[in-house]
DNA sequence: CTTATATGATAGCATTACTATTATAATTGC
DNA sequence: GCAATTATAATAGTAATGCTATCATATAAG
């Protein structure tokens, strides 16, 4: 995958943002920092006063880059859905087995990322870990029909329909693709969460990823 | 179900408050007000000081009752789960197939709450909306391992533990009960929210409860 | 070398979440 | 029936938060 990465970049939808904070140190020392902040803080106790102390900068200046904390919170969740989409196509091409490209989708979006694959700024295993534990937040508000309508939601519902039309080349006739799809993501974020902190809500096996091999079964056997 | 209603007290454990608001005027308001407000507004805009102006009283009284919002949060989310728990209880009384015991408990877990039963100040509808989109908040927060030492979530993990042995009565090798139970909770939830504000992440068919009808037969297929 | 642009420094403001103090009303014990 | 306790109200206050506004300085572009 590595050999990509100075070649494409990822394209986050304008609303999110005032300005691209790729186009700056500043900016990328934003990205950087708020993940590094949000990972350790959670996002209740993170704040863009402490995140500009630990960049040196000033609140003022990270408001040049992004409305409120949660537009950042919400830069970075679309972050991470466009970057997820790049690995599933990636993990899929020239796979021609559709329930092969399903495991392996579904591989891709329940598993722990586990190591830094080195995205510039990005620290992916921090960002997995922030849409684990926050991710919900930015839609579970008041203004999600407002953010909706601005494109906020874009790459989550994108990588959802991909994964929906492999879904539906196994099995036209299954009438609830995104239902399905849309239960693993979150599901696996939940009980990825309940293994570390409410360990009896889950069954946790160790020395297996018995997250991703429990929901990349339960979608084969959904489908049938 | 009325019939039973005034017999019966759900408890709720004492660590989730300082006084118990059941046991006064002042108290039943805090509740009652507290589930027309977060639902009005969300849990976000939701504060103490609109609450007591709505029930004519102070912040300083409500402070009496409980440490914090998120303790009272914490209060209705799991004065809920105490109450599906019975809701649950009663629907499998006197029913030996295990599996017309799982149909009908993960029918109670999915389904949209439409009436309100009339326990006492408690507005069953709209804490079905509020356990729906303001629920993960109380886990999803740094102070979980400490809130869940003192019981916060102990009633919710009842209910996946009876779901689980309902189904673990079905097929006694299945390894997964937890997982699956948890999904279908969480997932449930989600597909309600998604309908509403995120229709294509789910799919919604008229004049029947898909949702329900999902989890049902998902619950089915999988542990075959 | 002027001018535009990006950032920093500082201050401020309304709101929030919560605490502290004192006063008054209601209940309980005797 | 009255003192003593307890519950609630009234008010004020505090530190932190989320965000805005102003002005100065540094840097870069034309």
């Amino acid at each position: 995958m590595n050999r990509f990465q100075n070649k494409i970049t990822l394209n986050i939808c304008e609303m999110v943002f005032i300005k691209d904070p790729n186009s700056s140190e500043l900016g990328r020392n934003i990205l950087k920092g708020s993940i590094d902040l949000i990972d350790e803080l959670g996002f209740e106790d993170f704040t863009l006063k402490k995140l500009s102390k630990g960049i040196s900068s000033t609140e003022a200046s990270i408001y040049r880059y992004f409305e409120s904390k949660h537009h950042l919170l919400s830069y970075l969740i679309l972050w991470y859905w466009g970057w997820q989409e790049y690995r599933m196509i990636l993990s899929i091409t020239n796979i021609d087995d559709s329930k092969e490209q399903l495991k392996r989708v579904v591989k891709i979006l329940t598993e722990e990322i586990k190591e830094d694959s080195n995205f510039a700024e990005i620290n992916e295993v921090k960002l997995n870990r922030i849409v684990i534990a926050e991710a919900s937040k930015i839609y579970l508000k008041k203004q999600v029909d407002h953010d909706n309508s601005l494109g906020f939601f874009k790459k989550y519902k994108e990588v959802v329909q991909m994964v929906s039309e492999i879904i539906t080349s196994i099995n036209s006739t299954y009438k609830y693709p995104h239902m399905l799809v849309s239960t693993i993501i979150e599901g696996a974020h939940h009980q990825r969460y309940f293994a570390q902190h409410l360990p009896s809500l889950t069954d946790v096996i160790d020395n297996e990823d018995s997250i991703t091999t429990f929901y990349q079964k339960l979608a084969l056997k959904e489908i049938q």
